[in-house]
RNA sequence: GGGCCCAUAGCUUAGGUUGGCUGGAGCACCCGGCUGAUAACCGGGAGGUCGUCGGUUCAAAUCCGACUGGGCCCA
């Protein structure tokens, strides 16, 4: 029989998962855990929906193991999980831009004539494709959802609830449209919104450059102002020049005679020999000094052209002369505003210069700035060109430098509620902590306003409709939609672009004809939107109560700026309340090496192989091990590192039991022992403890004390109770005696299975069936619908503190016979003590002095006064002393006697390896006859009784000598002793 | 340039809130035991200026400050 089968050797992680999986399949376990039950307590939760168009990678895996542990707690504790629903992020430019490279699309005109509607559903199917690989993964990792009924944010339900929440800011004013500078992506042909660009801040070279902007005025302080910028491409954009009116200005003669002004600061920047000064001026002197552009493109206008003065003009870089082009920068946009210059934009919606800047015309923004250096410096305006390196924002999407321009677009203004987005945040239980005043808590307090609108086609169309006068009217539902337009939609209606696009009404407020604002939203606020969403709140019955935030998130770091911020942002604004109570956010996962996984360096682990090889709970376990609020370093060395030590020794230990209890054919205990022994007092009360400290980590939301504790038990079993618990286990006591151990064991694994469930839900149902000699086959008896125990056993508090003293009064003994040179298999007299026993000595007992006995194989332990120390002379005992205290002795040599039965047990070690190298079976009974001489054969003689007991020996003959070689006859060689012994099994 | 976080043995980490007993543990390493948990189990050993410097204190891995290195975010 392959040794699996008989229970014999311990599974591994993978075999444990594929026969537990195959159960949780056969039995319908999953659907049956889902079903939210009629009673309970209430636990809010919302799957954070993961965008439908990329594959999972590592890092997914960690924030769905803390939000599966979390979800597993609540279901053993019998609450309502609301609710349980998977769910897809299906809209926006990620899949847009998906689209366009399989169709070769290169522009919104393209998309155009390729045709919105074969786009649009391209995009709809397209973003299920990746979801079967999204579930294989959560299946594999043991993440229980209902991907059956999962949401999906592209349906019209979801959309018609979107609305709904938009026209409730709309008509508190919170949603307004505008015409500011934003981050725009030339490729998508769109804004993006703040949260957006954080993600796409790379390290770039760029051209810094400086142009003379000439001074016409023969009164002016000087001939020429130098300006700097990093964007060549905006100078013909040029309107103003920017000074600061505190700082001071110098005009600097050159070797050439040429006046330049600049600020005093810079002077040293640019003139490395310090250069002649014509003259200092604060730079309030320059105001309204006119200057030629350095293109005429923009050409004449009131007010252009001149110096004003602004206080975000700083002299740290550049000349402390400052550029101005109203279309490309926020700063500029508000200069521009405040001085009334109006604005130029020589751009089209994709970044191209158009026929008014002829040194440009075709080129896009980035292309430009070469050409257009090149001719400032051909007519002389170039004074210096340069390249930087430094930090840019690119199109998160698709890799695209942004450009600031004016734009119109439709925005939340979140500025307004501020104040409540930092009040709501202030109640949430962040793990760790510090992200709520920290990280998040910095961010809120400069929350900006939310750039809304996209200039798209793949996404919840914005539901406001404008007529000729610029009135706008916010639709609030599929029915008030039809109801404006004169007759009710369809029931199959999709809101999509176009069918949404060609629906118009009169105005409310004027009866002329309205039209729907060209936009889609941003996806972000799809995603932020699923807690009421899902449920189609408020337009059907469910769930979803607008006064509950959720109970629980969680989501790696990279989440705070988006899903967790849209939510406060949307549960604030419609709800007046924070948007979840309890915030759990992992770290990124990096390589072992700590580099992060990228493509381009080949070090991505697909989590769906490595499930498959290794298993889920390995993997589980090395997330819970290191510390994951920080860059986490995975590898698969890590892996089998973190989980082979608990995972491995937990299954062994399993193992053992099994093979104990079944050669025995003792059934499992599953009602609590009643203890008779410490040792089984003990275990129970470590099981009890673990409970404690398990339950009190997991209602903090911080799994990491819950898994050292379920380790420590672990460790705790193996290591001290079933090493200590082994002649109990070999029937060497009585029958009660094993029974109770078995017992306690049984038990324990039992209570250890559902403790560890939560965390290792595979390995946890494998100890459950297999202990509570279940069969893997009916639904109810899996762990995970077992119920979290409520109490496993009684503390006791001086036991538990009276065993680890006891167990380092056991290492002493081994350091001592280690130094002594006496195998731990050889008795010994006596363990002496120096000083009184200890409280928690005392509390332990007689019995505890007997596990120590026993541990130490010695006779007796015996406490004797530290003044005693002469009665221990150094040539017949080992002695430990610290600083000059004896602590505790041991005797150097065995008596004859205890030597004696050293032998023999020697010899019975030899003989149970021959009976296992037979192929006996632990139950089966032999014939034994040992040849041996000397000390030896004395020994042997004198256990020989006790021998035959342990061998299971019906007959047991010793002899002076060798036992006659023959093919069951063995020989040893002990210490230059011969022993030689033929094993034959008994017919019976 | 600003903010937040991290730094304990080669690796993964406990401890840090509440300063105080020799800074625990696992992996790997060396030595050994066991040989009916055996592709397992157990013991012993070596390995730490607790990133650096300074401060507070009778006493600092722990509290404070600066610096160095790393990560994330913002500008």
């Amino acid at each position: 029989m392959p040794p699996e089968e008989t229970g014999l050797t311990a599974p591994s992680a993978h075999a444990i998962q594929a026969r537990v999986t195959a159960y949780w399949e056969a039995a319908g376990v999953v659907t049956r855990a889902l079903e939210t039950p009629a009673t309970g307590e209430i636990f809010r939760f919302t799957e954070g929906p993961p965008t439908a168009n990329g594959p999972p990678h590592l890092g997914h895996l960690a924030a769905r193991t803390f939000k599966d542990l979390q979800l597993r707690y609540h279901r053993m504790l019998g609450d309502r999980v609301l609710t349980s629903k998977a769910g897809w992020d299906c809209h926006g430019l990620g899949v847009e831009i998906e689209i366009e490279k399989r169709n070769g699309l290169r522009s919104k005109k393209e998309i155009e004539s390729f045709g919105v509607e074969k786009f649009a559903a391209e995009c709809r199917a397209s973003t299920l494709a990746v979801a079967d690989v999204w579930r294989r993964m959560s299946g594999l990792l043991g993440y229980w959802l209902d991907y059956d009924h999962a949401y999906r944010t592209m349906d019209a339900p979801y959309i018609e609830s979107v609305w709904w929440s938009l026209k409730t800011l709309f008509d508190q004013g919170l949603l307004e449209k505008g015409h500011y500078v934003l981050p725009y992506c030339p490729r998508c042909e769109t804004p993006l919104a703040s949260h957006e660009v954080a993600q796409g801040y790379k390290e770039t070279t760029d051209p810094s450059v400086t142009v003379r902007f000439p001074v016409p005025r023969a009164d002016s302080p000087a001939r020429a102002m130098l300006v700097w910028t990093t964007t060549p491409w905006t100078l013909p954009a040029n309107l103003l020049v920017a000074a600061r009116a505190d700082l001071e200005y110098s005009v600097v003669r050159t070797a050439t005679g040429e006046e330049l002004v600049l600020a005093s600061a810079a002077v040293p920047r640019y003139f490395p020999e310090p250069p002649e000064i014509v003259d200092r001026f604060p730079g309030s002197r320059l105001a309204g000094t006119e200057y030629e552009p350095p293109f005429s493109a923009a050409g004449p206008g009131p007010g252009r052209y001149r110096v004003v003065l602004d206080d975000f003009v700083t002299a740290e870089e550049g000349t402390g002369l400052v550029h101005i082009a109203p279309s490309f920068g926020p700063d500029d946009q508000r200069v521009g505003a405040r001085e009334k210059v109006g604005v130029f934009d020589p751009l089209d919606s994709r970044g191209v210069f158009g026929p008014a800047v002829p040194e440009a015309k075709g080129k896009s923004f980035k292309a430009a700035d070469p050409l257009l250096t090149q001719a400032l410096a051909e007519r002389g305006r170039l004074y210096r060109s340069e390249t930087l390196r430094h930090t840019y924002p690119f199109c998160w999407r698709c890799d695209t430098p942004l450009l600031y321009r004016a734009i119109d677009s439709w925005f939340v203004r979140t500025s307004r509620f501020t104040t409540a987005l930092v009040r709501h945040n202030a109640t949430v239980e962040w793990v760790p902590a510090h992200l709520r005043d920290g990280r998040f808590g910095n961010f809120l307090t400069e929350a900006k306003d939310w750039a809304l609108s996209r200039n798209r086609y793949w996404g919840t169309p914005l539901p406001i409709w404008v007529c000729p006068v610029g009135h706008a009217t916010c639709v609030g539902s599929f029915e008030e939609l039809g109801r404006r337009a004169g007759s009710p939609l369809p029931t199959t209606f999709d809101p999509h672009r176009v069918e949404t696009d060609r629906i118009h009404f009169p105005c409310p407020t004027c009866g002329q004809d309205a039209r729907r604002e060209p936009y889609t939203i941003d996806a972000w606020y799809d995603s932020g939107s699923a807690p009421f969403a899902q449920f189609h709140f408020p337009f059907e019955p469910g769930p979803f109560d607008p006064d509950e935030p959720l109970d629980y998130v969680a989501e790696g770091l990279d989440q705070t700026r988006g899903w967790f911020y849209t939510l406060l942002v949307l549960s604030t604004a419609l709800f007046s309340r924070p948007a979840y109570r309890a915030s759990l956010t992992n770290g990124m996962v990096l390589d072992e090496t700590g580099r992060k996984m990228s493509k381009s360096k080949g070090n991505v682990l697909d989590p769906v192989q490595l499930l498959e090889r290794l298993g889920a709970d390995p993997i589980r376990w090395t997330l819970l091990s290191v510390d994951f609020t920080e860059p986490m370093r995975v590898g698969e060395p890590t892996i089998q590192k973190a989980a082979g030590r608990t995972l491995g020794t937990l299954a062994n230990l399993v193992a053992f039991h099994l093979q104990n209890g079944r050669a025995d054919d003792l059934p499992p205990a599953l009602d609590r022992p009643i203890p008779s022994t410490l040792l089984d007092r003990w275990a129970l009360a470590r099981l009890e403890a673990t409970r404690e400290a398990v339950e009190a980590a997991l209602e903090e939301y911080d799994p990491r004390p819950a898994a050292t504790a379920l380790r420590d038990l672990v460790d705790d079993l193996s290591t001290w109770y079933v090493r200590r618990s082994r002649p109990r286990f070999w029937g060497e006591t009585t029958t009660e005696d094993r029974r109770a151990a078995h017992d306690t064991l049984s038990y324990a694994l039992l209570g250890l299975a559902r403790l560890a469930a939560p965390l290792l839900p595979f390995t946890s149902e494998w100890i459950h069936q297999e202990v509570g000699e279940l069969t893997f086959e009916d639904a109810s008896s899996s762990v995970h619908l077992a119920g979290w125990p409520e109490t496993l056993a009684d503390r006791e508090p001086a036991i538990e503190r009276g065993m680890v003293e006891l167990r380092a009064l056991a290492e002493v003994g081994r350091e001592l016979r280690h130094r002594a040179e006496v195998k731990s298999r050889i008795p010994l007299e006596e363990f002496v003590r120096f000083g009184d026993p200890t409280p928690g000595l005392t509390a332990l007992g007689p019995e505890g002095l007997q596990l120590l006995a026993e541990e130490l194989n010695v006779r007796r332990v015996r406490h004797v006064p530290v003044a005693d120390r002469p009665r221990f002379p150094d040539e017949e005992w080992v002695v430990r002393e610290e600083e000059g205290v004896p602590q505790a002795a041991l005797p150097r040599r065995p008596t004859p006697e205890l030597k004696a039965e050293g032998l023999a047990r020697e010899v019975g070690r030899r003989l149970q390896q021959t009976r296992k190298d037979l192929g006996l079976q632990p139950t089966d009974h032999v014939r034994v006859t040992v040849g041996a001489s000397g000390d030896l054969l004395s020994a042997v003689r004198a256990g020989a009784a006790r021998l035959a007991r342990d061998l299971l020996a019906d007959q047991f003959e010793v002899v002076d000598g060798e036992v006659a070689a023959g093919p069951a006859t063995r020989r040893w060689d002990l210490d230059g002793v011969v022993l030689t012994a033929s094993v034959a099994r008994a017919v019976s």
